[in-house]
DNA sequence: CTCAGTGTTCAGTG
DNA sequence: TCACTGAACACTGA
């Protein structure tokens, strides 16, 4: 469930369950790929007896700030999620199968038990999302490296077209670039061009300066929109490429008709209206 | 059986 | 050195 809106999702969740709580018992996946730099086990100890004193998050990664250090650091990858008893798993894009409220839930990586008896999970089926510790992981990569946050700290409008000016890579690229803005991913960065009506292959360093400012301004819309409604796609306004990008073998279109074409860019599948993208 | 996929990283290239 | 591209990663579900 990996973009800004369902990791921020993620955190308001995680925060939920945990502020607040003291972590009694930890049980972690016996798996080297999700696990980096720090074995399971370890991991597990060094939560075990902490105290959680608040969820953060920037782009798409997570982190716990505890009563000691080090703070564990997650990113949900393509299909990670956090996950509490009883509670339905917030979707994938268009997936007809009825939720799983099994618990343990399916493929969970690490569990967490807390002193006033609730539970968190965090779940990633394909093996892509990561789980690490850091003395800091604000001044730490991968954090460290990564660009503005539209949430938290989007760039004024000069600024913001200052950012563009400087790079040479398609608009696509430079949105999917967590360097450049952190948290955007596939279906924000076709969605965002949708709606700014901009030719995903165009150079970012191009743009007119009304068109980097729409640019920026749909950023910050579809974001702020998708956070409102607590990532939940059945809300996103009808309007949006989103219900429809997925429409079988080219006979897609847009609420309003028109044709929606798929093309690969920046190494990802794009979905793009060609007659109002320019 | 084949293949795409809401992501990131790394090797190769310009 | 910077920046971009495409393949690799790992595995489910269509």
């Amino acid at each position: 469930m990996p973009e800004l809106p369902e990791v921020e999702r993620g955190r308001r969740l995680a925060e939920r369950v945990a502020a607040g709580r003291t972590v009694v018992a930890a049980t972690a996946a016996d798996d080297r790929i999700v696990y980096e730099g720090v074995a399971p086990r370890a991991f597990a100890r060094r939560l075990t007896g902490a105290r959680v004193l608040a969820v953060q998050r920037r782009g798409k990664h997570l982190w716990f700030e505890l009563d000691r250090r080090p703070w564990p650091l997650f990113h949900f990858g393509m299909t990670g999620a956090f996950r509490v008893p009883d509670e339905d798993p917030l979707p994938l894009a268009s997936s007809p199968k009825r939720p799983d409220r099994s618990w343990p839930p399916r493929f969970a990586k690490i569990r967490l038990a807390f002193d006033d008896g609730g539970e968190l999970a965090m779940t990633s089926a394909r093996r892509l999302a990561r789980i690490r510790l850091r003395e800091d992981p604000p001044g730490e990569p991968p954090i460290a490296a990564l660009g503005f946050d539209p949430l938290l700290d989007l760039p004024g409008p000069a600024a913001f077209r200052a950012a563009l000016a400087r790079r040479t890579g398609t608009l696509k690229g430079v949105l999917l670039d967590q360097g450049f803005a952190a948290g955007v991913g596939n279906w924000i960065a076709d969605e965002v061009l949708y709606q700014a009506r901009l030719d995903p292959r165009r150079r970012a360093g191009d743009l007119a300066p009304a068109e980097a400012n729409r640019l920026r301004a749909r950023l910050r819309s579809v974001i702020e929109r998708a956070v409102a409604v607590d990532a939940d796609k059945a809300r996103f306004p009808r309007t949006w490429l989103f219900h429809r990008r997925w429409g079988k073998n080219g006979d897609a279109t847009t609420h309003r008709g028109e044709r929606i074409e798929h093309v690969t860019v920046a190494g990802r599948t794009t979905a793009w209206v060609p007659e109002v993208q320019r």
